[in-house]
DNA sequence: TAGTGGTCTAGACCACAGA
DNA sequence: CTGTGGTCTAGACCACTAG
């Protein structure tokens, strides 16, 4: 679109300029914030795709690297995203999630609005390590069934989900339809609920396949929730890694203080 | 450190070549690689600081600016941090922080063998906002504290605490010290206790005041925390905002459900 | 196939930290 | 004062996406 490219290089260009009077910010901040002013004034919409940074840093007059050292900031702030070698795009609203109340994807996604969708990407069974044998309890020779899943909200993908389950527990697991929820199977096919877990957080950055499920590109930052699930009784019912595209999120937690 | 800067540059080397037969891996991606085994093996030690950027990508044979990039890699896993104009620092591993717990700073950072410390930067009365006065069910025309304040993990300045309390529920707040725990304050000599709270979290990047009053460089990758803390009876107590430089932390939570 | 984003280089200047 | 990290430029090539 040769109009939206007009209109943003029109308004980089003259805060650019009066900055250069004024201020003392590095040119890379000032491209970032006259970004920022486009996206909150929707004059780039949401989901929308900026034009090629050779158009950009061109028509703007700053180096590729600056106008890229620009995006990179507003990506880690999680106001664009990239979708890799296919360019930058405007990120919708973060979604919000609680972590805490045990609240499947599709229920979260769907009540605040968007569209949940999830997909299996590989589901084997795999030798425990030191690391899984010690979560379940799980004999060093054991196996452990390792699902990996992709999930989408509103048709973009937004996490990877790594799912370690015990088959001693979930005998025949694999045969079941997976796309949907887990916790329903558990609960529906094997009487298992999960009633309580500790989770663990914190930002990252995606690497190798991860990166590729996710189409971006592999120093994208992510944020990192892992979660050790236990039914009443205390005895592990699943594990999970989530790899988040995190411009897709922001967490909740309603906090009681229970003890003294 | 001339020997530390050897055994870097031919272990880096070492892995560059190696990569160059086998591998189509990028080069800032490997660099990454060979970095991260030398901290994990402790070649580089917690907190230490690395040679300089110039001497780094001459002897390994890189560009500045690919070793840049993979050292910023690093720093948006938490494997280092800058100090700004100061150089390039192995993190410290990360201190786990339980927001659901309402335990104090100085309580969770003690607890894991650290050294806390916080220190006040600045305390005003400013004119509520839009956004507090919703928060606080405040009048327009009315005014809150702001108190900022600075804390630190082993000397490590690692988050700016923004904090807004109301001045009709605490008078003269501004006359105690407000360098050890404000809940304490609030307790003993109001008689205050918060029991719940409300918390967001999403991963950014510091900006302008924060990353100078934090010593790094304003597109460091960070975690705000805001809380909005309550009483036993729903009135807001303070409302507070963190941002964390976010390789000083990892976020815990124990999950229990509670409705169905 | 054309043009894109991803990667990489070899410079340069500046303001500031540390000696 | 010296050398550092922070910023910025003007290129280049490649693998891939989109048409």
């Amino acid at each position: 679109m040769s109009k939206l490219l007009n209109e943003i290089s029109r308004y980089v260009r003259q805060v650019l300029e009066d900055a250069e009077i004024s201020n003392k910010a590095p040119s890379y901040l000032i491209v970032r914030n006259a970004f920022a002013d486009l996206i909150a004034s929707e004059v780039i919409s949401r989901d929308e795709k900026l034009p090629s940074e050779r158009l950009l840093h061109e028509t703007i007059g700053v180096s590729r690297s600056t106008l890229r050292e620009a995006l990179a900031l507003l990506e880690a702030e999680g106001l664009l995203h990239r979708m890799d070698r296919r360019g930058w795009f405007v990120s919708a609203a973060r979604v919000e999630y609680e972590p805490a109340t045990l609240e499947g994807f599709h229920t979260f996604v769907g009540r605040q609005g968007h569209i949940p969708r999830t997909e299996v990407l590989d589901q084997q069974l795999v030798p425990v390590n030191e690391h899984t044998s010690q979560i379940f309890s799980a004999p060093r020779r054991g196996k452990l069934y390792l699902i990996k899943r992709r999930r989408y909200i509103d048709e973009r993908p937004v996490v990877v989900e790594h799912i370690y389950l015990d088959p001693r527990r979930f005998p025949k697991l694999l045969e079941h339809n997976l796309n949907g929820s887990l916790s329903a199977v558990l609960e529906k096919t094997y009487g298992v609920r999960t009633t309580n877990a500790d989770v663990t957080m914190y930002p990252s950055v995606l690497s190798g396949a991860v990166a590729t499920q996710l189409h971006v590109s592999p120093s994208t930052p992510s944020l990192y929730i892992s979660r050790v699930c236990r039914s009443k009784d205390q005895v592990v019912t699943e594990y999970n890694e989530n790899f988040w595209h995190y411009s897709a999120i922001k967490l909740k937690l309603a906090v009681v203080r229970t003890r003294d």
